[in-house]
Parts: structure tokens; C-alpha cells; sequence
RNA sequence: GCCCAAGUGGUGGAAUGGUAGACGCGUCGGAUUCAAAAUCCGAUUCCUUAACGGGAGUGUGGGUUCAAGUCCCACCUUGGGCACCA
């Protein structure tokens, strides 16, 4: 009998299955297509475990759905543009494409032992300028219909370097490189208009009724609709009026001063006063994000301006504020303190007065430091509303105060996004060009389409900050495509976001030599199910959506591919225990000596133990070397440590703290290389244990003892069905219940695969497994029950289930062979075990048959001994049957 | 700071509002073996009890319900995102 030898198994099957072209996709017009696709990865050039997991995951679902009689298209690429490869040429030296391709091919040497389903002829690069041409063609595309302008924008600017940075590359507010504190700096800059489709990418989100809930609920709140009131402040000194924006127009009266951002005309027009540019410089001192500036320090400055409140004709001082952002509403706000608690804390701190507007019914203490924010929808009491309003809600003050304002013509209600439209300029050069020229003469000029793609030069160094594509003349210097005068070309580059919002619809056709082809875009969109990580929630899923929407309207993709993912899912991480102990600084060492500091070692350099409480600890290998202990024998080394005792600062071994799940990471030493494990054990183990101990969407702990877990289980099944023997007699009892479990299973399968409870679904195969070995049936129902399971695990297992499919006398792939029907008559019992709870606690249980009228279940479970001592002799107040449920006695 | 999730035995986790802890790991006991590896069988939430039983229990505190891990409110902790990381 041979035995479960992974290496060689998976090797021969991958070749048959590449002989035979199994995953190869073409269109077969009339045939029900499939297309399933993971989020491509960046070439890191290592393949994560997370990656192992994600692909995994759709390969589950393609093999299923090819096994339903699905022409399945499930393709791989790489997001090949960014940073890192810039990073690296800076740092090691060579140029971001050698290395790119380099990694590129790393990884699918490494992908390609885990037998995935994948079509490899269709792969490509983003950085390929095959698919970058086309994606400079959409530019020109959406030029011509509108969808991009240009307009100026902030950016990260290192006056050190003389470079701008991206947000990571700032760290607390300084330079990542040079040290230097980070200004804010306006360029003019490439926008997609994506907030002209805010409205429809907000309504269709409805429509994505196999997205997670999470993921629609955090992509509404970005695009972030709401109804508010536009109205202008007068100036006192006859200046321009202050038009301001507010979503809560309802407290007006209790408005204590204008901010407006450092970026409002009416600051920039006050530049110049040394006391202003000190005041602005500050506070556009640190990074660009959100983050940064809603958790820097406050800072305003009095401009002096006052305007006219326009109800009351008060006056209010007009202040510059750091926390207000040009680019959403006006740029200009009123402050209402007492129900705001960042206008609160602005206020108390430049010593602006508080007017309360309105009390909690029950509670008519004034704000002091607290600011009061109920609900919209919470009633509250007005202290004086300026439209006679008493006790009403905020929702209904809001409009109120619109209408009033409309009537009397003073102000208007209006809609406004939070989503702002797409900057896509990066002053980098790995990305992919945009294909414009300046002219002095013309302007702004469109490359023409034949001369696409506009490639980027080789030659470049990186040697010094900023873009090498600025300081290369040769490359930059061309002639203007309409005059044909000396004219520059724009030497921004992509946001890499771009080349991600449409390679899916390019997989459908990847040599096409326009973006898309027509046919094959209809025949193969949309994306049945996209699988990825939930980092990718909100952007890159938003600007997908908004490029397949302005695909349609340039003619590269069909209407009904506007909402272009079908059904998503956020997969988890894969982590793994950190392994750490404290060591000190030796001599000499830079740190000082005799310092503790925090040492992390290998997962392979260690043995993980229980105590005898069950809590996790590690030694060290080398530790247990050094007494001769072999590592394996977990008894002895318990005995070592008992001889060691308490007092591990006299013991041999060094204890090493286990800190589990944690996100894995090169400086915490705690990452598990794929190649090792499918070296080690076979892909399929891999496979089978990423989806086996965690649903899918929550992280999974990557642990040594339940890969081994999940080997010794393959090669269980690998014995179980090799120990076969067909021959063997049994009872025909034995062979029905056996067929009734292999139905349940295949029923049990079906759902998990289905429903993305892939753990669920192994946890049935173990327990069918069991069942299997436990059988006393005959031989003959046994590999027909061993066939089954074999045709249920190969979405998990593929190699594996074809070698037990082969052994056992499968017909043809099991890849191929069509999946398992559960029949339903088989599926259901006859009689049911139901609890019996008195009070809600579960005291006793009955079987009956499963169609027994209530009452009758109703005095079995009275009968019960255990219900009448809990009864006490008390007559049942009442008796709930849920039938085949549950039965509850409230005493 | 804002938005979104998640918290269940020693451990990963299971559970259409209906028996909390399926399945796996670990631990303990047993079989097999000269011995080991491998394999097989059994036990395993906690407290209490000789036992039968009894009590508690799903991050914390309230609430709805005949019945709450599941629904509602508040809080705590951890993770993801915050527009130039991908």
C-alpha cells in the first residue's frame, strides 16, 4: 500500500491538468459563464500567506462552479506600479523594473505549486506598457468626455528634499528621509470627476445585495450625502460676503464666530502680514490627512473681519481656523460651540462666548465643557428658535430653518457630498504617463491615440530626490502634437489606484489592442465574485466602481457592467504567534550594555509547549540541543521543565513568551514562508488548514500544530481510501445509514462552498471522515462513499482528491466530474430529539416522531421526571412548542 | 478625532432568537509495541458533590422576550479605513 506522498502527487496532477487545459477560458457562447476573480497582488516578490489564503478562497468557488457545469474564468495579474520599486532602486540601487519583473517572476514560481485554478495565459502586469497603453487610451477617453480636469491641490511637500511625499512617507509630521517638518503645498494636478457620479455610486450601492453590509455602510458614509443650508454672511467692511455651508442651519443663534480654512481666499488674501504668514504657516505645518488634521492641536487667528449675523445682526469675528478643509462645503463654516464639541474646545481656548440653543427635555443645564449633541432624531426644547419652535426634533428644526431661509430669500437648502473628486497626479516615475503635452502655445495638448503608449524611459537614475521623469530632457522635451512647436510632456505619473479600477475588465480581454473588446466584456462581465482584503473596502472599491461607469460612457464596457462586482467578499488575515523573550545588550553593543530589549525569534527556532494549565510557552531548539533533549518528544522536554521548576531564571531553557495572532511582520520575525510549508507538507495541507480553523472573513492564526493537524488528516483520508477493499461485506443497514450520511454531507458541503463557510464545510468533511472509518458497511458502499468525499474535498484538496478519485476507479478528471446532488428524501429523519427547558433552562430531552401533534409533545415533556422535580409541584403557567425545536415550561 | 467591524473553554472556533462549546489543536488516561514513531479508543467549560445532582457561564453594565452568544442602549478592548502604502 502506498502512502500519502504530497510532492509527487501534486506534480503529476498539475501536469495532467495542464495537459489537458482544464483552466484555460474561452468563450463558449450559450454556456453559463463564471467569473470569479481575487484581488491581484503587488510583487512583493515573496507570496505571503495571506495571499495563499485569499487565492485559496476563490479557487474554492472556481473549482466548484466548474464542477456545476460553469465555464469558469478565473485569471491572475500583478499591480505591478508604486513605490516599493522606487524604494528599492534608492536603497539597493538598480532600476524599479528590472526589479519588478524579477519579483513577478518570483511569485509565480511560487504560486504556481499550489495547482490553483488559474488561467496563466492570461496574466499580465500593469507595468506592461501593453496594458498601460490602453489605460493612457481611457485617459483620452474620459479627457474628451469630461471626466478629468485639472485644478490645484494640496500636497505633502519635504522643503528638505524638495519632494513631495506620500502620507506614509510622513511620519509625525516630518520627512520620513530628510527629518523636516512637512508644509502643505498647492500644485495644479490631474482630478477624476467621480464626484459628479456621487449620487448614482451612493443609490446603486441598494442594488449590491451580495456585498457585505459593512462594506456599502462604509462606502455611503464616505461619499457622505447631506441636506444643508447655503447662505452668505455680510462683511461689516462692505468686503465680499462669507458663503458658508452647515448641516445643522437649526442652531444658528447660537453661532459664536465664521472659521474658514487656511486655503479660503479671504487668508490667502491677508498673506503677506507677517503675523498671518506665521499663523498660516503653522497651520499648514504637518500632513495632508484627515487624521492629522482632525487630531492636531486646535489653532485659529482673529482676522479682524467681522460679519453680520443674518438674523439677529450681531456681529461675529471672522477667524481662520486649522481644522476646516477647502475642499468640502465652502471652505467657511459658523461655529455653534454649545453643540459642537471641536467648536466647544476652539471656543474655550480663544475665549469665544457659548449660547446654549437648545436643552435636553429633561435638563436645562447650560454647556460648560461638554458640548450637547443628541440625535437628529432625539426631541429637544428651544431656548428661542427663531421659527417659533418649542420642543421638536433636529430633523425637523433642520428643515424648518431651510424653509424659512428659502422664503425669505437669505439663504438655500442644499445637497452636498463629502467625496471629492479623484486627484490621480503622482510626481513619480514608476507609474503609468499621462499622455498630454503643454504647449506655450496651445496649452494643454492630448497626445494622439497612435502615438500610445507613451512609454517610459529606461534610462533613468535615482540617485537624487524627486522625479527622474522632470530631469530628463530627452524624454520630456517633444514637440507639440498640434502645433509642432517645442512643447513639454507632463511628467506626473498615475496614481497606481488607476491601474487597479480596471484590470478586471481588461482580463476579459487581455490582448485586445483597445482597452476592451465589446464581445468578450459582454460575454465575461460582471465579476461573479471578487474576493479581497477589507482594506480595499472603501477606495479601491469606489473607484472601480466609478471606472466602470465612465467606461460605459467612453464605449469600453456594456451598461450592465456599470456595477462591475456582482458579489464581494472581505477575506481576514493570517497571522502568527510572536515569539519573544528578553535578552541584554552585550558589550560594546551601540544600545549601551546591559540594556533588556525585546528579542523575537524564527517559528523554526523554536518548540511550542503547553504547561500543565494548557497556557503556551516556547524554548528554544538550540536550548534543547545543548541537554540532548529531541524536540519531538514533547514528554521528556515536560520533564525537563518540571526538573527546571518554577524558577525558570535557574532553568536550562529559556521561556519564551507566546504572543498569539499578530498581524505578521519581517521585524517581528513571525512570518511563515508558503514555500516552506508546501515543501514540508504539499500544497494541499497549506490549502486545507487556511480555510479550515477560521471563517473567512475573520483572521486566522497561522500555527505549526494545526498544519501538522491538517496533514495527518490528509493522509488519513489518503490511508482510508488506499485500505479500500471493495470486496468486504456488510449490512445492508450499515449501507443505507452510510449513504444517508454521505447525502447529509454532500448536502452540508454544498452550503459551506456556497456560503463562504469553507470552515464549516471542513469541519462536516472531518466529521464524514470519521463516520467513513467508523462504518460497518460494505466495501462497495464504502468507495462509493469514499468517491463522494474525495469529489467534495478537491475544491479544497484538488491533488489529493484526484489521486483517491484515480485509486478508486473515477472516471476521467475529478476536476471535471460533475458535483454531487444531494437527494432529499434521504436527508430527513423521522423522529427528533427535542430539549425540554423549564424557565428557559434546559432540563430534560425527548425524542418523538417529527410530525407529533403539539399536545401530545406538550404531555411527554410534563411526563418528564426531571420537569416535574423542577415544577415543584406547580402547575405549568404556560407551555411553549416550537415542533422538531424546542418545548419551554414557564413555571 | 471620525467611519466600520470583532470580542465565546487552556487554544482556533461552532451555534435560521430555541440543548452554548460542533469540528480541530492541546492536555490527561488507555490499547498496540521490546521500545519508539505512526495508528486506534476514551475523557476534557468552570465551581460544588463520594455519587445522583446543583450552581455559574459567550468583553462590562443595563434592557426586550416564554427563551438572548444572537435583538436594543451605554461602555471597555482589539483590528481595518481616513482620499499620495497597495
Amino acid at each position: 500500500m502506498s502512502r500519502y506522498n504530497a510532492a509527487e502527487i501534486e506534480a503529476n496532477w498539475q501536469k495532467a491538468w495542464d495537459k489537458a487545459e482544464v483552466f484555460k477560458a474561452e468563450r463558449i457562447e450559450g454556456k453559463p459563464k463564471y467569473y470569479v476573480l481575487e484581488m491581484f497582488p503587488y510583487p512583493s516578490g515573496k507570496l505571503h500567506m495571506g495571499h495563499v489564503r485569499n487565492y485559496t478562497m476563490g479557487d474554492v468557488i472556481a473549482r466548484y462552479k466548474i464542477s456545476t457545469g460553469h465555464n469558469v474564468l478565473h485569471p491572475m495579474g500583478f499591480d505591478a506600479f508604486g513605490m516599493p520599486a522606487e524604494n528599492a532602486a534608492m536603497a539597493i540601487g538598480g532600476h524599479p523594473k528590472t526589479w519588478t519583473y524579477n519579483n513577478i517572476d518570483q511569485m509565480v514560481e511560487q504560486m504556481k505549486p499550489l495547482g490553483l485554478s488559474l488561467d496563466w495565459s492570461r496574466m499580465f502586469a500593469t507595468c506592461d506598457p501593453e496594458y498601460y497603453g490602453q489605460q493612457q487610451a481611457l485617459f483620452l477617453d474620459f479627457l474628451q468626455e469630461g471626466l478629468v480636469y485639472r485644478k490645484n491641490a494640496i500636497v505633502n511637500w519635504d522643503p528638505v528634499d524638495m519632494t513631495v511625499l506620500a502620507n506614509e512617507q510622513v511620519e509625525g509630521g516630518r520627512g520620513w528621509r530628510s527629518g523636516a517638518l512637512v508644509e502643505r503645498k498647492e500644485l495644479t494636478q490631474w482630478f477624476f470627476k467621480i464626484s459628479d457620479m456621487a449620487d448614482e455610486l451612493l443609490g446603486a450601492l441598494d442594488g449590491l445585495d451580495n456585498w457585505p453590509a459593512k462594506v456599502k455602510l462604509m462606502q455611503a458614509n464616505w461619499i457622505g450625502k447631506s441636506r444643508g443650508l447655503q447662505f452668505a454672511f455680510e462683511r461689516v467692511d462692505g468686503g465680499e460676503a462669507i458663503s458658508v455651508y452647515t448641516t445643522r442651519p437649526d442652531t444658528l443663534n447660537g453661532a459664536s464666530f465664521v472659521g474658514i480654512s487656511p486655503d479660503h481666499p479671504i487668508a490667502k488674501a491677508m498673506e503677506g502680514d507677517a503675523e498671518v504668514d506665521a499663523f498660516l504657516a503653522k497651520a499648514r505645518a504637518g500632513g495632508t490627512t484627515e487624521e492629522a488634521i482632525e487630531t492636531a492641536e486646535k489653532l485659529g487667528f482673529d482676522t479682524g473681519v467681522k460679519v453680520k449675523h443674518p438674523l439677529t445682526g450681531e456681529e461675529l469675528p471672522v477667524w481662520i481656523a486649522n481644522f476646516i478643509l477647502m475642499e468640502y462645503g465652502t471652505g467657511a463654516i459658523f461655529a455653534c460651540p454649545a453643540h459642537d464639541q471641536r467648536d466647544l474646545d476652539f471656543c474655550r481656548k480663544y475665549d469665544l462666548p457659548v449660547i446654549d440653543t437648545f436643552f435636553a427635555l429633561d435638563d436645562g443645564a447650560p454647556v460648560t465643557t461638554e458640548a450637547f449633541v443628541p440625535m437628529k432624531s432625539e426631541k429637544v426644547r428651544w431656548v428661542e428658535h427663531f421659527a417659533g419652535l418649542d420642543v421638536a426634533t433636529g430633523e425637523e428644526a433642520i428643515n424648518v430653518t431651510i424653509d424659512k431661509a428659502e422664503a425669505e430669500g437669505w439663504g438655500e437648502g442644499v445637497t452636498k457630498f463629502r467625496l471629492r473628486d479623484w486627484g490621480l497626479s503622482r510626481q513619480r516615475y514608476w507609474g503609468c504617463p499621462i499622455p498630454v503635452v503643454h504647449c506655450d502655445d496651445c496649452g494643454v495638448v492630448p497626445e494622439k491615440k497612435e502615438n500610445l503608449p507613451i512609454v517610459l524611459p529606461d534610462d533613468v537614475s535615482f540617485d537624487q530626490p524627486g522625479n527622474p521623469l522632470d530631469r530628463h530632457p530627452t524624454w520630456r522635451d517633444v514637440p507639440c502634437p498640434s502645433c509642432g512647436k517645442p512643447a513639454k510632456r507632463e511628467t506626473d505619473t498615475m496614481d497606481t489606484f488607476v491601474d487597479s479600477s480596471w484590470y478586471f475588465a481588461r482580463f476579459t480581454a487581455p490582448n485586445a489592442a483597445t482597452p476592451t473588446n465589446m464581445a468578450d466584456a459582454e460575454y465575461w462581465m460582471n465579476v461573479d465574485q471578487y474576493i479581497g482584503g477589507v482594506e480595499h473596502a472603501i477606495l479601491h472599491l469606489l473607484y472601480a466602481r466609478f471606472f466602470a461607469r465612465a467606461m460605459h460612457v467612453c464605449g469600453h464596457l456594456p451598461e450592465s457592467a456599470k456595477e462591475p462586482f456582482d458579489a464581494l467578499f472581505t477575506q481576514g488575515m493570517v497571522t502568527h504567534a510572536i515569539y519573544q523573550s528578553v535578552a541584554r545588550t552585550k558589550q560594546g553593543d551601540p544600545r549601551g550594555e546591559g540594556i533588556g530589549y525585546t528579542k523575537y525569534h524564527y517559528p523554526d527556532e523554536v518548540k511550542e509547549l503547553h504547561d500543565l494549565d494548557g497556557e503556551k510557552y516556547a524554548v528554544l531548539l538550540a536550548d534543547l540541543e545543548a541537554i540532548g533533549l529531541d524536540a519531538e518528544d514533547s514528554a521528556s522536554v515536560n520533564r525537563q521543565r518540571m526538573v527546571d521548576g518554577a524558577n525558570w531564571e535557574n532553568a536550562k531553557l529559556t521561556k519564551l513568551e507566546v504572543i498569539p495572532s499578530a498581524k505578521m511582520s519581517k521585524s517581528k520575525n513571525n512570518v511563515v514562508d508558503p514555500v516552506t510549508i508546501i515543501e514540508a507538507f504539499g500544497a494541499d495541507t497549506a490549502r486545507w488548514f487556511v480555510l479550515s480553523d477560521s471563517p473567512p472573513e475573520r483572521d486566522v492564526e497561522w500555527t505549526a500544530s494545526g498544519a501538522e493537524a491538517a496533514h495527518k488528516h490528509l493522509s488519513r483520508v489518503y490511508r482510508i481510501a488506499a485500505e479500500l477493499d471493495a470486496g468486504e461485506a456488510g449490512s445492508p443497514e450499515a449501507d443505507e445509514q452510510l449513504l444517508r450520511e454521505t447525502h447529509k454531507a454532500i448536502h452540508d458541503v454544498t452550503l459551506g462552498v456556497e456560503s463562504f463557510g469553507f470552515n464549516a464545510a471542513i469541519a462536516k468533511l472531518y466529521g464524514f471522515t470519521n463516520t467513513l472509518a467508523k462504518s460497518k458497511a460494505g466495501g462497495a458502499a464504502k468507495r462509493d462513499a469514499a468517491k463522494t468525499l474525495a469529489q467534495l474535498m478537491s475544491p479544497m484538496t484538488p491533488h489529493l482528491a484526484e489521486s483517491i478519485w484515480e485509486m478508486l476507479g473515477g472516471e476521467g478528471l475529478c476536476t471535471l466530474a460533475p458535483w454531487p446532488v444531494a437527494d432529499e428524501a434521504l436527508l430527513v429523519e423521522d423522529s427528533v430529539t427535542m430539549p425540554v427547558q423549564v424557565n428557559g433552562k434546559r432540563r430534560a430531552e425527548i425524542t418523538v416522531p417529527k410530525d407529533m401533534d403539539k399536545a401530545e409533545v406538550e404531555k411527554l415533556a410534563l411526563a418528564e421526571h426531571a420537569v416535574q422535580r423542577a415544577l415543584d409541584g406547580n402547575a405549568p403557567k404556560k407551555v411553549i412548542v416550537v415542533p422538531g425545536r424546542i418545548v419551554n415550561v414557564v413555571a
